[in-house]
DNA sequence: TATATGATTGCCT
DNA sequence: GGCAATCATATAG
């Protein structure tokens, strides 16, 4: 999904474009899934637990808020009835920047609109109204983009999970600066 | 029904 | 570099 674009067509700040640099991978046999527990034991379909919608048929929509206060958009990859999804981490901007950075606050700098996933979800004005809608369709859907000869995929292990993080499965552009800072220390390549 | 925790960010020292 | 904000979901009583 690197190098894809995610695109938002807004209803009143016109089209968002941002170009996806950084994702992270989640399972249904991964202890850092939401859907891991109920991939191990209770009804995995059942209706509206929050973690359901990572058993939905991919392409669809699994929006998560975190600590109370930042929403994360998620992409459901794995056929219906597996659980499994990618998390959007970072994109850079192509597209509404003026909006992004309202949206955002004056003061923002470039960077800092997008670089990471309670960030981008904000500036894309992304919420639970797009919690398992269909991402291959507009309003929000995501279009197939070309990563180029000279940027780098590199990846390393997941950020701010407590489970599962001997799994290296973040994927990045290494040379784009969109690409979230994480903790500081700890980036690999 | 009550309490603990997290796929984060931003403001504090 | 450290920590609070704030709420949906999970787990305990």
């Amino acid at each position: 999904m690197l190098g894809d674009r995610l695109v938002h067509e807004h209803p009143t700040d016109g089209p968002l474009v941002g170009r996806i640099v950084e994702t992270e991978a989640y399972t249904g046999d991964d202890p850092a899934c939401h859907g891991s527990s109920l991939h191990d034991t209770a009804n995995p379909q059942g209706a509206d637990a929050r973690a359901s919608g990572l058993f939905a048929a991919p392409g669809r929509g699994y929006v998560y808020l975190i600590y109370g206060m930042h929403w994360l958009l998620n992409v459901v990859t794995e056929p219906e009835g597996t659980c499994g999804a990618v998390l959007i981490r970072a994109v850079e901007p192509l597209a509404g920047e003026e909006a992004l950075r309202r949206r955002r606050g004056p003061k923002r700098r470039d960077v800092d609109l997008t670089n990471g996933p309670g960030k981008l979800a904000e500036a894309f004005d992304v919420d639970k109204t797009f919690h398992q809608a269909d991402l291959t369709q507009p309003p929000l859907y995501v279009a197939p983009g070309p990563v180029a000869a000279d940027e780098t995929v590199a990846t390393s292990s997941r950020i701010g999970i407590s489970n599962g993080v001997e799994r290296e499965w973040r994927f990045y552009l290494k040379e784009n600066p969109y690409v979230s800072r994480a903790t500081p220390s700890a980036e690999k390549q």
